[in-house]
DNA sequence: AATCGGCCCAACCGCAGAAAT
DNA sequence: TATTTCTGCGGTTGGGCCGAT
């Protein structure tokens, strides 16, 4: 059955809040609690959703709430957990006593990426760099990747591990991804300069059933058994992670019209 | 002074997992 | 155990602000 909207009865306010509204929110909150968030405008006398309420009180009304910029030790926890975590905002606001998963995750889209960027792209002038800052980005992407596979698709039970090592020309990931009864293992290396996702990339796949040794190339889908969903899943899943970590480190690198999408 | 465009951030949306029934 | 409801999370949007022209 179909979920019901948030908002779904009519007459429910949208948008800003007024100062009244807070005030009402506030005063009923610090009175009875907010053990059931969908009965409480009811309760409190507010035209809004509960789903608004809670975001209103945990982003903005909260008395624990640290108001104003970010201190340099902030951006630095930032920076080192996101690089471990990814974008999992709510871990990150969790070791940042005051500050919201939304706070921090705006802050990351208008201040630190920028930043990150235009650092790596002062410093990562040799390919022997270029390599290592690819790493750098494919580590929590690697991740974050296999838990959005694990939870975006119904027959996936993802875990993906990787290593990773590199040489002045080349760059070799391993991974173990872990697929429903299957147990796959990806060796993938690059052995470019000039990072072309889409020609340079070659892959080879050996599972955990005797099949060995099939070679992806040029993004044509491996097509030999029942697993050819996965097959393509997971060479989609190297071609966007290697795109991704591409994007802004490889100016020059052509970039073919069918990855549009994925920019 | 008016307009435009980019930036910022509060708020919304949709999804997924947890909890309740 | 299956279904429904609630909560939390991450991605996205829209409108206000501000500097440049």
């Amino acid at each position: 059955m179909a979920r019901r909207p948030c908002c779904e009865n009519m007459g429910l306010k949208k948008g800003p809040w007024t100062p009244e509204e807070d005030r009402i929110l506030v005063s009923y909150i610090q009175q009875f609690g907010h053990a059931n968030w969908r009965a409480l405008p009811k309760q409190a006398g507010l035209q809004r959703c509960g789903k608004s309420c809670r975001l209103r009180w945990t982003n903005y009304l909260r008395p624990d709430i640290k108001r104003g910029n970010f201190s340099k030790e902030e951006e630095d926890t930032i920076i080192k957990l996101h690089h471990n975590l990814g974008n999992r905002w709510s871990s990150i606001a969790a070791q940042l006593p005051g500050r919201t998963d939304n706070e921090i995750k705006n802050f990351w889209h208008t201040h630190l990426k920028k930043k990150l960027i235009k650092q790596s792209n002062s410093t990562c002038s040799s390919s022997t760099d270029h390599h290592h800052e690819l790493l750098a980005r494919l580590h929590p992407m690697m991740i974050n990747n296999a838990r959005t596979s694990s939870s975006s698709t119904s027959n996936a039970t993802a875990v993906l591990t990787a290593t990773a090592t590199t040489s002045a020309n080349a760059m070799v990931v391993h991974t173990t991804h872990h697929h429903q009864h299957h147990y796959y293992k990806y060796s993938t290396t690059t052995t470019s300069t000039a990072f072309d996702p889409k020609f340079q990339i070659s892959s080879s796949l050996n599972s955990g059933n005797g099949n060995n040794g099939q070679m992806i190339e040029n993004n044509n889908y491996i097509d030999d058994d029942e697993d050819d969903v996965m097959n393509e899943d997971m060479n989609d899943f190297w071609y966007k992670l290697f795109v991704k970590a591409g994007e802004t480190t490889t100016a020059a690198a052509p970039v073919p019209p069918a990855l549009a999408d994925f920019g």
